[in-house]
Parts: structure tokens; C-alpha cells; sequence
RNA sequence: GGCCCCGUCGUCUAGCGGUAAGGAUCCAUGGUUUUCAUCCAUGUUACAGGAGUUCGAUUCUCCUCGGGGUCACCA
């Protein structure tokens, strides 16, 4: 069985590109019917936050990723770490080494003065003599002095590191006795059978310590897939700086779970030539081994365009149940579909589309003159009151196409083009050149309102 | 600096030795539309550079350059 998880220390919101690889590690799971679990990576207890945990399952909840299992907290298993630690200490494979920070950082700044690694000496590795009095200590785990680390990466492929290069007997252990977080990662990533990781290419360099970690203890190593970062405009790692890389800031913005989900599926993974992925084709086209080897830049030009197209098809029901978190009550509205075929098309987030509803529902206040005289040219003023005749003498109009016909027959009677009361009546509805079809406009405001505006217009034209 | 990863249109990407280097987005132009938006059509723009290997390299190898990541008792 395929067994994936997304493991996120809880030090603020989730973001981009943590949200990327869960989706990953979300798919790979899905599309092989296995497992996708959540950990949480809290050991740290100086920069954690309940408040930043609880922010991350709910953005997960708002994107329908739903983890199976209970979600684990590494805070909640320091006696699982204590007994691995312990019986790497038993069989000899960690050791105590009491050096003080003060002689770390020595050693560190004299290996930096002869251009040397910094690397801790092992000058524990073999102690067994009477430990320092009153002197603090950490647990080191030993690693392999010589020889190579093949990480064995689904994205980078093989990739070789040489033991002397990279590794040194790094603490497991920290003096308080919490353990690491190369340790708990190896040893929960094993003991929640885990068989995937997929995560940022970030983790590559941490890889190999981790492979330490899971030969000295036993485990089978899982398959590691290392995910391309995503960069800013700057070309440099995403970080929390760059502004709108809260995952739920995007439903503030208006943008909805499947655009946005789409959107992140693309970077950095591609099924040939298809751009509109739905969450079972993701499923089931998902494959690790289509992820790119190189970093993308974030852009949300293509968001953008996701986002509209998924609005212009999505259902009026739905985009009625989305709107209610703009304080819009349209579910039961008896102008809801007439409204809402209007102005799907024009809207590139739900957000933009809430203002448009309340740019035709909230009649102009006040009519810039500009804009007036731009539009009331000729015979304006006398098409718009023979259009008012037109309406007050019909009884029934209802849809687009009533009001559409009496606008046809105004025209048609005063010998003028289309355009002759297009432009006028769309200011006198709208206070503005542009905006959706007249016609609609009408159906949505009724016949009373459309009446007001156009005198209301009428009068403020006049007194120009 | 050591180690590691990466390098195709501005951006997201396809390509897996032989292609007019494809799609999408963005931008521009035209058409549709009473307007704007949508929609449709058309167009501009890319293999970082240099050596090899090969009959033939965007594709394989090496070097250079460029970018990124990582080097903790953070995760």
C-alpha cells in the first residue's frame, strides 16, 4: 500500500508551496487507494503555536483535502523517541558527548579559520571515561565517516553524497533530551509506514542524516520524491515575506478550492498538454514521476484565468451557496439565474463577482457628467422617453428578452441604430459606458426601478 | 566557501537523437457584442554559452556561465 504524508511544523499559516506538496503526497496517495496521513511537526516547542496548527487544518478543510487516520503530533510522542534513542545508546550506535557550547563554537571557528568544514570533531565517539562534572550533554548519533549516501530520488534521481563531505555525528538528542528533527522525522516517517515522501527539494541536503538515522535503527527506507521549490518574482525560495502566500487568503481574495488547486497541480507538474485538471483527473493522472526538476516562478497570472473559467462553469446553485460568504442571499433569490447568467462571465473571483451584483442592484447615486454628455448625444433624451412609454404601457416583463424586444421596437420606431439607446440607457441604469446586457439588467432590477433610473437620469441630464 | 539541485517563449510547461521546437497564460491585432467582459481567429517571443559523441543534437557527455537550496542542541 502507498503511504504518504504532508508533515508541517506549526509556526504559521500554511502556505503555496506547503499546500504543493501535500496536494502531491495527497493525489499519489488517492490515485493508488492508499493512505495520506498528517503529522504534526511541533517539536520545537519556542516557535510552535496551537493557533498556527489549528490555521492549517483549516485550510485543509476549505480545500476538501481530507487526511485518513488521526492526525499525529510529535509533541505527544517523546516516549516513542526516548525508546528509539535508548536503544541506539544500548547497541552502541549514539553516544553522550559532553562538549560545552562555547567549545563547539571554538572548534567551529577554528575549522572555519583553516577554510575546513564545520563539523563536530567525534571527540566522544569512543569516550568512556568519567564524564565532566556538573556539564550538560547531547546524544550524537555515528554516522559513517567514509563511503557514499545514494539518495535514490522518483524527481532528481540518484544522488550521491559523500559521507566525509556532508556528515558528521549530529545531535539526536538535545541536552534537555528532546530529540531532533532529523531523528523524529526518520523515525515517524518509518513508524507510520510511510512508503513516499514527497516533499520540498529543500529536504534534499537533510536526506542523507535521515538514511543514517533509518540504517542505525533498522527501517526500510521509503522512496523520497523531492519537489522543485517554488520561487518568487525574485527567483529566490517563497517564504512568508512575499505577501499572499496564506493559502486562506485566497478565499478572501475570492478565488475558490478547484482554481486553486488546479492552479498548483501545473507548477511544477505537467500531464502533456492539459491545463483543467478536476480533482479526479488529478487523481488519477497524478504521477511523481511527471514532477519537474526545476524550480518555478510564482505568478498568478494563470490563477486568474482558472478562477474565471471555473466561475463562467460552475453552477448558479453553487456560485449563489459561495457567494453567501460576501453576505450575499441569493440561494432562494427569484432573480438568481437571470442575475447570475448575466455576470458569471465577467467575473474573474467569486469576490469580483459580489461587487458585481451590488454595481446592478445599488442604483448609480449620482451621474458624472462626463460621462453623460458623452452618452446623451442626438436624440437620446427622446429615445429614452419613448423607451419609458414603451415600459410603462406593457404589463409583462419578466425576462431579459421582454425588455429586449421593447428596446427592438424603440429603435425600429425612431429610425435610430441600437447603439442610439444603448448608451444612454446603460448610464441611466448603471451610472457607466460598460457593464453587462441591458436587457438582463432590466429583468434583474424590474420594471419600477428601471423606470426610476431612467428619470432619475432624465432629470440630472436636463439640469447639466 | 564546501556539498547538492537546476537552466526550452516574460510566466506555467510539452519534448525523451531527425519536429516548421507544441500547448497554455500574458500581450497585441481582427471578428462577434448596443458597450465592456466572454467567446472565436491571427500574431510577436524560447532551447544560457562552448567543446565533444553522432550521419544528425533542445535531447547524451564534459567544461564555463547563471540561478537556487543546504551546511544548528530550527524544522
Amino acid at each position: 500500500m502507498v503511504v504518504t504524508r504532508f508533515a508541517p511544523s506549526p509556526t504559521g499559516y500554511l502556505h503555496i508551496g506547503g499546500l504543493r506538496t501535500a496536494l502531491f503526497s495527497y493525489l499519489w496517495a488517492k490515485k493508488n487507494g492508499g493512505k495520506f496521513f498528517l503529522r504534526i511537526e511541533d517539536t520545537d516547542k519556542a516557535r510552535n503555536s496551537v493557533e498556527a496548527a489549528e490555521a492549517i487544518l483549516r485550510a485543509f478543510e476549505w480545500l476538501g483535502l481530507e487526511h485518513d487516520g488521526e492526525i499525529i503530533y510529535q509533541s505527544r510522542r517523546d516516549d516513542i523517541y526516548a525508546a528509539y534513542i535508548k536503544q541506539l545508546l544500548d547497541e552502541g550506535k549514539a553516544y553522550r558527548c559532553y562538549m560545552s557550547k562555547e567549545e563547539l563554537d571554538a572548534l567551529r571557528e577554528t575549522q572555519m579559520a583553516n577554510k575546513e568544514r564545520a563539523k563536530y570533531d567525534g571527540r566522544y565517539r569512543d569516550f568512556n571515561g568519567i564524564p565532566p562534572e556538573g556539564r550538560d550533554s547531547v546524544i550524537r548519533i555515528k554516522s559513517p565517516l567514509s563511503g557514499e549516501i545514494i539518495v535514490r530520488d522518483g524527481v532528481k534521481g540518484d544522488v550521491v553524497f559523500r559521507a566525509e563531505d556532508i556528515l558528521d555525528d549530529f545531535v539526536i538528542a538535545r541536552s534537555d533530551g528532546s530529540p531532533t528533527y532529523n531523528f523524529v522525522v526518520a523515525v515517524d516517517d518509518s513508524l507510520m509506514g510511510v512508503t513516499e515522501v514527497i516533499r520540498g527539494d529543500d529536504h534534499l541536503s537533510n536526506t542523507p542524516k535521515q538514511i543514517v538515522v533509518y540504517e542505525a535503527l533498522g527501517f526500510a527506507l521509503p522512496k523520497f520524491n523531492h519537489v522543485p521549490m517554488i520561487h518568487n518574482s525574485e527567483g529566490k525560495k517563497l517564504s512568508k515575506r512575499d505577501g499572499a502566500t496564506d493559502v486562506m487568503a485566497y478565499k478572501d481574495m475570492g478565488y475558490t478550492p478547484e482554481a486553486l488547486l488546479n492552479f498548483l497541480v501545473r507548477l511544477g507538474w505537467s500531464h502533456g498538454d492539459q491545463e483543467i485538471f478536476s480533482m479526479d483527473e488529478m487523481i488519477e493522472l497524478f504521477n511523481p514521476k511527471d514532477i519537474n526538476r526545476s524550480a518555478s516562478i510564482y505568478n498568478t497570472e494563470k490563477l486568474d484565468w482558472l478562477s474565471s473559467h471555473y466561475i463562467k462553469n460552475m453552477s448558479n446553485d453553487k456560485l449563489a451557496k459561495l457567494l453567501e460568504f460576501y453576505g450575499l442571499a441569493l440561494t432562494s433569490h427569484d432573480k438568481k439565474e437571470i442575475l447570475l447568467d448575466a455576470l458569471k462571465d465577467r467575473a474573474k473571483t467569486i469576490k469580483e463577482l459580489a461587487n458585481l451584483i451590488g454595481e446592478i442592484v445599488v442604483a448609480p447615486e449620482n451621474y458624472d457628467e462626463a460621462t453623460m454628455t458623452k452618452a446623451f448625444k442626438g436624440e437620446a433624451v427622446d429615445v429614452l422617453k419613448a423607451f419609458m412609454i414603451k415600459i410603462n404601457s406593457s404589463n409583462e416583463l419578466h425576462l431579459p428578452s421582454d425588455y429586449h424586444h421593447l428596446m427592438e421596437e424603440v429603435v425600429k420606431e425612431m429610425e435610430v441604430g441600437f447603439g442610439k439607446i444603448g448608451q444612454p440607457l446603460r448610464v441611466a441604469l448603471l451610472g457607466k459606458l460598460s457593464g453587462p446586457a441591458l436587457d438582463s439588467v432590466m429583468a434583474i432590477i424590474g420594471k419600477d426601478e428601471t423606470l426610476q433610473r431612467i428619470s432619475k437620469a432624465l432629470s440630472a441630464h436636463s439640469s447639466i
